[in-house]
DNA sequence: TGACAATCATTGCCTAGGCAATTATTGTGC
DNA sequence: GCACAATAATTGCCTAGGCAATGATTGTCA
C-alpha cells in the first residue's frame, strides 16, 4: 500500500481524508486519553495534567514550575494556577529556597505521597486499554516513533 | 530492549518515568502540533480545529455539526461557537433544510473554499516537520499504529 | 562593580472548551 | 395516531489554558 493512502506528500483538497492526518489522529487520541484519565483520577479528585506535575516530582525530573513548563510544553501563568489547586488540595506545597530565592521548589506532601500509587496504577490501567491488542515489539516501536516526532519540532 | 522500559506493565513509583509515558507524550506531541498549526494559519485567521472542519466539509465525510463533534470528539456547544466564529469569517455558511429542521448543514463559501488549498498545503508543511526522516514504511506503521489505538476505546 | 540581559513566578485579561439545561424536531413502539 | 425516547442545535455558566505585562531575583560581561 503506497504511503499516500496515509501521508501524502502535497494536498490534495479531492484525495485528502482529514480523518486520516496526523492532527486529527494526534487530537483525538489526546482527547480520548483525557477523557478516560480524567474519568479514572476523578475518585482522587486530581485532573490528568495534575497527576502528571505529580509524577514528575516523584521520579525527581523536576521540581520547580519552570521545569514543569518546559516538559509539558505549559504555560507558566497556567502552571502556577495548577500548583494552586494541588497546594488547596493538600497534594503538594510550595517550598522556599533561602539561597535561591526566584525560584520555588515544589514537592509532595504526604497525602500527596500517599495518593501516587492510586494514581499511577490508575493511569496504567488507561493506557492498558489503548495498548490493547499491542505486542512488545509494537508498543516499544510507537513510542520511539512518537519520541521521534517530537525530537523532530523545536 | 524489554518493554519495560517503555511500556510497563504495572506501576512502579521508583522507575516509572512520566517523560515516557503514553499520556505525556500525545499530550507535548498535541501541543506541538497545534503551536505549529496555528502558526501556519495564523495568516488566514483560522485555528487548527477550525481548519479540521473546513477539511470534513470539502472532503465530504461530515457536513452536521453532530457529525464534527462526533468525528473530532468535540463538544457541542463548543462547535456551535466554532461555527458562528468560521461565520463571521465567511469561511462557512449554515443552510437549513426544510425536509429536516433538526439539524443544520454547514457548507464552505467560495471564500472558504479558496482558503482551502492554502490551509492544506500549510498542513502538509507542518506534517512534514514532524514525520521528517520517516520512511514510508514507517509512516504507514505509526498511521496504523495511532489508529489501532483510536480503535480501542469508545 | 555596575549595567543589562535572562530567568522565574505571578497576575489580569481574553478565549475557548466541558457540562448541564433547554428547545425544537424527528424517530419508535404501543 | 400518540406518548415517549432520541437526536440536534443552542445557551448560560464554569473552568482552564494562552498571552502579555510585572516584579523580583540571579547571571553575565564590559
Amino acid at each position: 500500500m503506497p504511503r499516500s493512502a496515509f501521508a501524502p506528500q502535497s494536498f490534495d483538497p479531492k484525495t485528502f481524508r482529514p480523518q486520516d492526518s496526523l492532527g486529527y489522529l494526534i487530537g483525538n487520541l489526546r482527547r480520548a486519553l483525557l477523557e478516560e484519565l480524567d474519568k479514572a483520577f476523578a475518585p482522587h479528585d486530581v485532573t490528568a495534567p495534575q497527576a502528571i506535575v505529580m509524577f514528575q516530582i516523584a521520579n525527581g525530573v523536576a521540581e520547580h514550575a519552570a521545569d514543569f513548563c518546559r516538559n509539558l510544553r505549559y504555560d507558566p501563568g497556567a502552571m502556577t494556577r495548577l500548583i494552586d489547586r494541588l497546594e488547596a488540595k493538600g497534594l503538594v506545597r510550595r517550598v522556599r529556597n533561602s539561597k535561591n530565592r526566584r525560584n520555588v521548589r515544589v514537592e509532595l506532601t504526604p497525602a500527596g505521597n500517599a495518593a501516587l500509587p492510586h494514581l499511577g496504577t490508575a493511569a496504567f490501567e488507561v493506557f492498558g486499554i489503548f495498548l490493547r491488542g499491542f505486542s512488545k515489539a509494537e508498543t516499544r516501536q510507537m513510542f520511539g516513533f512518537l519520541r521521534r516526532m517530537l525530537a523532530n519540532v523545536p
